[in-house]
RNA sequence: GCCGAGGUAGCCAAGAUGGUCACGGCGCUGGUCUGAAAAACCUGAGAUAUCAGUUCGAGUCUGAUCCUCGGCA
């Protein structure tokens, strides 16, 4: 019973699902099952010290540097209780990071965990990075050009929608009625169309995936955010945000992050705490809708209810 | 009880001299997504306190009723 020979075969595992209901927990308990090394799929882990806020649970560990050679140096993990973590701390808030930043460190971890005998266990709530992950980023090559974004950032929507039309007609008919209308995406296709040469987009992955969804009705997610918003402040979330401030500016991209955007009123003098909680609690509530929104397009997910007793026990995994 | 102010959607709130489907914001609904995605957008549903009157026509004018706030008793 070799069981880690042809572990290559095995599937990867995705544990998705909306804040709060506990994908990071049941990601570790099957890591202990099936063998795995977890990667956060994460677009706020990633920044280093927006630990309590993003909900990164790492207390006093400390990351732990691999030899694993990438852009950013080398990528270190976090060691819980033996399970690897990683793809959380790799920028400070200040600096810029994408699905394009992420999918090719996703790649790279895939082959080296494999390549090691174990299985890869992907867990977080960012909808575009999982998409890129299962279908690839055709336009991911494809770098951002500041000075023509700060240029095009002047223009109204309907101008820009205008200029793609002209430029690019098939890309602004690919594009939904939404999205003709949203100035971000008007600009990130307008530097897409005007880019010389395409590089090669990065190579699709033939792996197999197994999604996992955590599901709950949103009547039982609420109190749960609730709860959650309380530890956090209990674990000191203020005193953080505190010193983040002392070094990044609101503006930066890092703090443009639920649980820390909702405070600036407050540090500010604007606002008073009470309120800026409040905010925070809702503004959570609606994220999780938004990311259930994101799952339910996404095809062949098995859902789990997080009440499921079996899940407590995992039985639930037994037949994979 | 008297005087004053006011009652517009779940909340905040605009509405000159009466005249198309009553401005917005927050919240709520549903959705979009190929380098900011915990981001940035799109869509939809909600209201003139009540009753009467003036008028071709009233959120807008008049009266009454009810309610809220402030002041005086």
């Amino acid at each position: 019973m070799s069981s880690t020979s042809n572990s290559t075969s095995k599937k990867i595992l995705v544990i998705l699902g909306p804040t709060a209901t506990g994908k990071t927990s049941l990601a570790l308990r099957l890591a202990k099952k099936f063998n795995g090394e977890l990667i956060s799929i994460d677009s706020r882990q990633i920044y280093r010290g927006l630990d309590i806020g993003t909900g990164k649970d790492i207390g006093n560990l400390r990351p732990q540097v691999s030899n694993l050679e990438t852009s950013c140096g080398k990528l270190h993990y976090y060691l819980f209780d033996k399970t690897k973590l990683w793809l959380t701390d790799l920028v400070t808030p200040d600096q810029a990071f994408s699905v394009a930043h992420f999918l090719p460190l996703a790649h790279l971890l895939i082959k080296d965990i494999q390549g090691r005998g174990k299985r890869p266990i992907f867990v977080g709530g960012t909808g575009f990075y999982l998409k890129a992950l299962l279908q690839g980023l055709d336009t991911g090559t494809i770098k951002p050009r500041p000075f023509l974004r700060s240029a095009l950032t002047i223009l109204p929507a309907p101008i820009l929608s205008f200029l793609i039309r002209k430029t690019n007609p098939s890309k602004w008919k690919s594009m939904t009625s939404s999205d003709q209308k949203n100035p971000r995406r008007l600009i990130r296709a307008l530097e897409v169309s005007l880019s010389r040469k395409n590089p090669p987009p990065l190579p699709r992955l033939k792996h197999s995936f197994c999604l996992i969804g955590l599901k709950t009705d949103l009547k039982t997610l609420r109190p749960l955010i609730q709860k959650r918003v309380q530890k956090r402040l209990e674990q000191g979330l203020l005193s953080e945000i505190e010193n983040l401030i002392k070094k990044y500016n609101w503006s930066d991209p890092g703090l443009n992050t639920l649980s820390y955007k909702e405070f600036k009123p407050y540090f500010q003098g604007i606002s008073d705490l009470k309120t800026c909680i409040k905010n925070w609690e809702h503004h959570e509530y609606q994220y999780a809708k938004r990311q259930i929104t994101w799952f339910n397009k996404q095809k062949d997910i098995t859902y789990l209810n997080i009440q499921d007793s079996n899940l407590k026990e995992l039985k639930v995994f037994d037949n994979e």
